[in-house]
DNA sequence: GTAGGATTTGCATGCGAATGCAATACTGCC
DNA sequence: GGCAGTATTGCATTCGCATGCAAATCCTAC
């Protein structure tokens, strides 16, 4: 009880096995000739530290190269200030935009990524094992959970934002594009300009951005007296955009008019398999239309009329929806939906506005 | 001194403000009545633990939604078992591959992966600070660090992988494309075609692959005796492509009757410019090559002849060589280069092989 | 000069898990 | 049954930092 000096008594186990130990707040103490206390004190925000104690800190740490161990610091503070980020194979390979500006936009407040990226659905569990144990305070999710995994997560009280996803029947809160709408669209424009006889390529079964955009089509299709459509499936990606469109004429006697793509990748697919494989001219005899958005959708060869999503503003509400939810720990849940922005390329026959 | 089981007393600090408090290991060791030693010990591969001590304590813990936390484990075994990708701008549009490709291999391995994008090269200062502060175990960057900087985390014992990027006089380990080697194939087979007045777009100055790109296509020309040759400037997007196109034709009373550009973006871009704004035919009037072999590379309406980066064995080397230098503190820096994969697509014309 | 308040500083403790060491339980063998 | 040898288990400490509380210092005003 009176031993005095026990916790200033660190034995400094001077492991240089590879590079020097690295300093820790009490070797920056020692050197400046104060507490550890007043070490963390400096390196924080709202502490106070007198002008002088701060000077000889900063000099002290600068010279044994010091940097706070965010790791301890997030074992006291119960706060990681990471969170994670999951996308699926499917959101990686036409929306690294999306990864790239939530990790900016993350960082700029100070928060880190750990990213997870899944292979396969079955994976789901393990990161979220994993997720867990990394003690992340909140999570973006461009890849699809169950209501069982959602809940384990927010048992954990880790908030959770759904990204151009959303879990019917749960409150969650969710930031998307509105796929419906942005269908509709398309489907309305098409028919205008004279389309009669529809196809579709959906995307794959499991994803449910192409559910809803398929659902806005052929609803906007149902309300127009337009019943018999040809529905085929692919998996985004362009190749099987054109062997999806080779179906599509193996399967129609009479071909359509205007073959509405869960995606812009497929409908480059398709333009290429109209083209080259059936001659036809995209969009003289034929009408195809994407969705996205993304780059290639404007080279010249294509031009793609497409919903363009808005992908900066909706990385932007994802990261403020997380980090208000993180720093408020009630808040109720929020849905955000954003309109596309409505791309009228030349890959459809449309009426002039 | 005789202050019996004082750790063992852990006051239970039930806050649950949000969601109940985590439970910890010493909640399940009084749960299923062990020691916290032994809960610790069950969640280790290597420790001894009886069959019915396992048994307990995975039923208590499974009982309190126990899991093991990370940040605590990193502290005290000072392997925070996580890795920073660092991403610059450049990189990211046209390799979001890399990325999920990387973080699926070291999530296989058991490794989390921390997310760094570049914005402005500004920022890799900050961003260093945070990659250190965070306690990963090594690095995979594929934007370009300074002696300085890799200096500053190698000496905190870090190891680094420079990912299509080296440092010049320093030891460092590196995976990459061999750059150099592609380019001087892609001359070589215009050469052979008969092509002789050659232009070449670049990217971005500050891209060292872009660097290499030039710098190979130009030894191969001038070993050719080909000496004049016009060089414009792009930022590997497709929109400077056509844009430097129209440069290229600016420029030159002839026009080239070949085009080497720094990347498959650009070189779409350029395609697209010749024959929009120009009217000319490719591979017909002008001959157009790549570099990177991405998805669009494909389309049928550019069917590039490129180089392929092999980005799966790129990344799996990547991530080998860094574990390894995790697990094995000296191991002698190396470099791994690999060729290309040569397409030989319709966008140039070609000899017949 | 001094009281009262505001600010700065240090002390001691805790976050949650891993681990060396010692104590204990178990095993097999004579 | 007794003992050496091995496998389990618990105790106590440690990782590096944050923070409540009390002590010390500084400031202001009268």
């Amino acid at each position: 009880m009176n031993k005095p000096a026990k916790t200033q008594n660190k034995t400094q186990n001077d492991n240089d096995k590879s590079g020097r130990r690295r300093a820790t707040s009490y070797d920056v103490a020692e050197l400046a000739g104060v507490s550890q206390s007043a070490v963390s004190r400096v390196f924080q925000q709202g502490a106070s530290a007198s002008k002088e104690m701060r000077n000889r800190v900063l000099a002290a740490a600068n010279k044994l190269g010091y940097r706070p161990n965010a790791i301890a610091r997030g074992l006291i503070t119960q706060r990681s200030n990471m969170v994670a980020v999951v996308i699926s194979q499917q959101t990686n390979l036409y929306y690294p935009e999306v990864l790239v500006r939530l990790t900016q936009e993350f960082s700029e407040r100070g928060i880190r990524v750990l990213l997870f990226a899944l292979e396969h659905e079955g994976d789901i569990e393990q990161m979220l094992e994993q997720m867990l144990q990394y003690q992340v305070d909140g999570v973006v999710t461009a890849a699809m959970l169950s209501a069982q995994q959602l809940r384990t997560i927010e048992n954990a009280g880790i908030p959770v934002i759904f990204f151009n996803r959303t879990l019917p029947e749960m409150l969650v809160n969710s930031v998307r594009c509105d796929q419906v709408e942005g269908e509709r669209w398309l489907v309305g424009e098409l028919f205008d300009a004279g389309h009669r006889r529809f196809a579709i390529v959906t995307g794959p079964e499991d994803s449910p951005v192409s559910t809803e955009r398929t659902t806005g089509a052929l609803q906007k299709l149902g309300e127009l007296g337009i019943g018999d459509v040809l529905i085929v499936n692919g998996d985004y990606s362009s190749a099987s955009g054109r062997a999806a469109f080779s179906e599509i004429m193996d399967a129609t006697d009479e071909a359509p008019d205007a073959v509405i793509v869960a995606n812009d990748a497929m409908a480059i697919g398709c333009i290429d398999g109209a083209r080259e494989d059936y001659g036809l001219k995209v969009p003289g005899d034929i009408s195809i239309v994407g969705f996205d958005g993304v780059g290639p959708a404007r080279f010249a060869a294509y031009d793609l009329t497409t919903v363009h999503q808005p992908v900066g503003r909706m990385t932007e509400a994802a990261v403020a929806m997380l980090i208000d939810r993180i720093e408020t720990p009630g808040l109720s849940p929020e849905k955000r939906v954003f309109s596309g922005e409505r791309i009228r390329g030349g890959s459809a026959r449309l009426l002039d506005r």
